[in-house]
DNA sequence: CGGCATCCTAACAGATACTG
DNA sequence: CAGTATCTGTTAGGATGCCG
């Protein structure tokens, strides 16, 4: 569907990557065992979307939580303590705008409102899970990298 | 194995996500079909991760193209016209850090570099796949969402 | 060709004080 | 309690010029 085929072989063929451990065909994600695939500008546009929705620094946390069931601000607040107010508001506010997120206001006092997750900000989570358990597997790879890459040689500033 | 279930029932289980589509069970990714889950701090650091790693506006599309084989850098360069060169130097060079991306320099003249996936970058394309697959299916439906609330009456500036 | 260095700007994000 | 408004610092990122 969004991921064509070009006949150019790279390295990736030989590593066994997510897709290739999963064993079960899916129509429209990328299957690793293959040949090499890539992408077309469609989905570089659909990169793009997501990165704009849930790329930035908290909203993906927030969803976190919302996955636990029902929150209310404070909440919210408490279980993400680096956040602040402005920016857990702002997040909040966008992620119900897209419609990921569901806001209910208790007409008491003191005030009460609860957020919780709509069907299609669960249905985030999945995906989203992946690339959680990309990272549980991969961080101490990278991180070898990282320390490998910092450590050789004295490097230009350019890069911070 | 890093999500764990809790009691609370919310409105996440009667949504047909992606993972109960696969109808395939993996350890250690999110299913929706069941009972609600929410993630603990491991996840949170792990996604976090992830969003430093390729959570910037340049770093998926770098690795799709990469994706398509091996590419010099004027290739990248013109793949993603919109990019800086500055910012395509930078994203390339915090790709190679983490092990992501393969940078081969040939001593001719005019000098050559190659840029490719390494196995590790390439692990990556299955779960950003996911991602990309969620928003080609949902962002008609986002779209919606957003015209609706931006259409709702006049709102406060707060929220740019 | 494949960068690096510099300058500059705008968006992002924290702290704080105030309000219905 | 659940925000909003404002002020301010920090960083991401674009434009441009130079250099091996």
């Amino acid at each position: 569907m969004f991921l064509r085929n070009t006949g150019r072989a790279s390295s990736v063929s030989n590593y066994e990557g997510q897709a290739a451990s999963t064993g079960e065909a899916r129509v429209n994600v990328l299957r690793l065992s293959g040949p090499c695939e890539r992408w077309d500008e469609r989905d570089t546009d659909f990169i793009r979307e997501i990165l704009d929705l849930v790329g930035d620094k908290w909203s993906m946390l927030v969803i976190g939580v919302l996955a636990g069931g029902d929150a209310r601000y404070s909440d919210l607040d408490t279980a993400i303590p680096a956040i602040s107010r402005r920016m857990l508001t702002l997040t909040l506010k966008r992620l119900q705008r897209s419609g990921l997120v569901d806001r209910t206001a208790y007409a008491e006092v003191p005030p009460r409102v609860e957020y919780s997750l709509t069907g299609l900000g669960a249905s985030l989570l999945s995906a989203i899970g992946h690339l959680a358990a990309w990272s549980a597997e991969q961080h101490t790879e990278i991180r070898r990298h990282q320390d490998a890459y910092d450590m050789s040689a004295t490097r230009s500033a350019y890069l911070a």
